[in-house]
DNA sequence: TGACAAAACAGACATATGTCTGTTTATATA
DNA sequence: TATATAAACAGACATATGTCTGTTTTGTCA
């Protein structure tokens, strides 16, 4: 490989293992080699010392793969984005899902992602086409945002017990609550919405 | 180790290297046999095999630290979120930034996060304290919306081209649109918002 | 209880990978 | 142009890690 002025090299070097570090894919020495195309390991071992003397880079020592990123990397992962749920088939559905968006989160277990259909819930700013983020809990406060199975239809509606009864409040003047009775109808919260997406194109 | 029944340990295994993996660290065979107290590695080895047969698990053969997770795995990439952007300081504002948050994208450069301030996006479902993830780019088009900075406070409106004029539009009826005169304000479009974010408590 | 299969162990070998010493070549700058 | 410094090269050695063959122990189930 042709000599580069100084620096030039180091920040390819540096670009390149942060790009695979961040993807989980921590190279080795000699994978750095070749992807520059240098004719000696230590070509690529001296850029990543000197990026871990710089403290652009950690490493642990005599450790296969064992360079790191300094920053202290959140906990990512990535969570199944459910196309539509019927009813019972929640768990079916998370095994074979549309797709996954990457959270942070320690604890992605019980986590999925739903896209958002109707605008019954616009004055909460929760438009159609959204993903919003669910946590699978029975635990549910006056207030929340929830995501409930009714009639065989996943919708998102805001949680509120008034008195003894609960209902289900759309946040859109151009529909009604549903309330459920204690006669045990058909609804059952699938878990609280804890974070809503939207891209535009 | 003590012998355990058929499929115990192997769940145990399966738990451990997921969790590892999902954080990006893959583990040598050595490594869980440390972890799980196996005198033998391959007594690590076996299950790891048995997995990977399962097709619970995926690896590379002869590749250090070799073992992945057999779930397509997005290029998740973590983009800087900038707390206050100041006229000018955008570039010092990505260097140290407030966080990181993850996103779903091969070309990450040029991606930021800011937090939303003022109910000028309401009409968009836009909230106060909603993250905004912004490319940057200069080449807008009609309707996109952009974040902008306008005397020195970065500010997310709606882009609009009517007739030679250039105006940034709030969409709330409460707020006036910003016109650009051909005169040269201090206006700068730092770049496109591409997705909205909003987490609840 | 006895046969079969899974689990665990033992010890080694092959390869991948980190690390080292020393030399050569190009760049930056006075 | 001369010199200091960074970049790149060459070749080896040490260690980490993947892999293999065979044996022993334990759980499962008829």
């Amino acid at each position: 490989m042709a000599h580069t002025p100084p620096g030039k090299t180091r920040e390819k070097v540096y670009a390149f293992m942060r790009r695979q570090l961040l993807r989980g894919q921590a190279p080795t020495t000699r994978e750095v080699q070749e992807a520059f195309g240098f004719r000696a390991v230590q070509s690529a071992r001296q850029h990543l010392e000197a990026l871990v003397h710089e403290g652009r880079l950690a490493k642990a020592n005599g450790q296969a793969r064992g360079y790191k990123l300094p920053e202290p990397v959140l906990a990512t992962q990535l969570i199944p984005k459910l196309g539509q749920v019927q009813a019972g088939a929640l768990t079916m559905a998370i095994e074979y899902p549309d797709g996954y968006i990457p959270v942070e989160a320690d604890q992605a277990d019980g986590l999925f992602a739903l896209t958002v259909r109707g605008e019954s819930m616009l004055g909460a700013g929760i438009l159609p086409g959204d993903t919003v983020v669910v946590r699978r809990q029975t635990a549910i406060r006056n207030g929340d945002i929830v995501v409930a199975l009714v009639g065989g239809d996943a919708t998102v509606k805001r949680y509120r017990q008034i008195g003894g009864s609960i209902e289900l409040h759309p946040e859109n003047d151009a529909f009604a609550p549903i309330v459920l009775s204690a006669e045990g109808e058909p609804v059952e919260i699938l878990g609280k919405v804890i974070e809503i997406r939207r891209k535009l194109s």
